[in-house]
DNA sequence: AACTCGGGGAG
DNA sequence: CTCCCAGAGTT
């Protein structure tokens, strides 16, 4: 008779692998590597992993810093509303649970970036908690387990708890091991069916409907975007503006620009909108870089310029957090600029390296 | 339920 | 190139 539950508990003590937050006690370093997981791939999570708990230690450090450190602590990571939302997260914990997190999945729940399957995950794993937790990963698994072409979240849900149930008491592992399992073994092409522990209870195998499961959307083709964008120089400073908080890569810094309408050239278009969004005047000199980049849902193609500076705008001199403003080009480091951005600057500062006169010097 | 929100690795 | 990932928030 089959027993998914302890072939995945047996399996998963076989193979643990080395994943942030896998060998950690502590709830908060749980935590960020769940929050950082998110749609997110564990080799890209690793590094960020280390280096943000080094920064940020605990909650009380991570409350006490400014959003402006976490986002550049998350520069690259992308989904930045992640970063906002820990950083918020961590607030609330200081102000109503003394700096520690709630061990109720309800309470998790209601903190600002937790959801269904963080508030599952850091309940099961760092508290032991009975409580299924629910990914990408766990959802194929179940998918092809039982044979569902599309199982809603209760019944997912469902799913999960019977198996928790038979785990004695080892939720953490069992949710876990299914996710190793969806990660390395019942993955979405090519899964190793052989090698699964619980292949003689899958009912997809048994009815040859592994590649069919779970069933797939069909997908929207990606609209394109061309995005005149300037390098706007002031003698040797360059000009950067913070982008608004709430929508795509809030909070993140950026060179100046925006879409190019119909009729209108990219140089035009990079004028314009340093015009309209910062009231600051410029002459467009040059082409600087052009840069390709992939969302989620559209793509760009980013045409940068070399300009300078005319009239308006920010004084030189300016506080830490305003925004826009000048800085000089070996300061861009220090800010969190979005990929397509830091591509540039990456091009930029090698370019640096060979001796050459900046475009906005006499 | 549909849509928004990044980036990168695998195939 | 396409696909999709240790999802959550908003509407």
């Amino acid at each position: 008779m089959s027993d998914p539950a302890h072939e995945l508990l047996a399996w998963f003590r076989t193979r643990q692998r080395a994943v942030p937050g896998r060998r950690e006690a502590d709830p908060y370093r749980i935590w960020v590597a769940e929050v950082m997981a998110q749609q997110t791939r564990i080799q890209t999570v690793a590094p960020y992993y280390d280096s943000f708990l080094e920064r940020f230690p605990d909650i009380a450090a991570l409350a006490a810093s400014s959003l402006d450190d976490v986002l550049k602590a998350w520069e690259g990571l992308g989904y930045y509303g992640r970063a906002r939302n820990l950083h918020r997260a961590a607030r609330e914990l200081m102000r109503d649970y003394g700096g520690r997190l709630p061990e109720d999945p309800a309470r998790l729940r209601a903190l600002p970036g937790i959801g269904p399957y963080t508030a599952g995950a850091l309940a099961s794993i760092a508290f032991g908690r009975p409580e299924p937790a629910v990914d990408g990963n766990v959802r194929r698994v179940l998918s092809r387990l039982r044979d569902l072409e599309a199982p809603s979240p209760p019944v997912l849900d469902a799913l999960a708890r019977s198996l928790i149930a038979d785990a004695d008491g080892e939720a953490g592992p069992l949710n876990q091991a299914l996710m190793d399992l969806g990660s390395s073994v019942c993955t979405p092409r090519s899964p190793r069916c052989p090698d699964c522990p619980v292949s003689a209870s899958c009912l997809s195998l048994e009815r040859g409907t592994v590649s069919l499961r779970p069933g797939r959307r069909p997908r929207r083709e990606l609209p394109h975007h061309d995005i005149g964008a300037a390098l706007v120089w002031r003698g040797s400073m360059l000009l950067i503006a913070r982008r608004p908080e709430d929508g795509l890569l809030g909070g993140l810094w950026e060179f100046p620009g925006g879409k190019v309408e119909t009729g209108e050239s990219p140089a035009e278009a990079a004028r314009r909108e340093v015009r309209e969004e910062l009231d600051v005047e410029t002459e467009i000199l040059r082409p600087a870089d052009t840069v390709r980049h992939a969302y989620s849902h559209f793509r760009i193609t980013l045409h940068l310029f070399h300009a300078r500076w005319v009239s308006g705008g920010p004084p030189l001199a300016a506080g830490p957090a305003d925004s826009p403003r000048w800085v000089r080009p070996d300061e861009l480091v220090l800010y969190a600029f979005p990929a397509a951005n830091r591509a540039i600057i990456r091009r930029l500062s090698r370019a640096e390296e060979a001796p050459h006169r900046h475009p906005g010097q006499a």
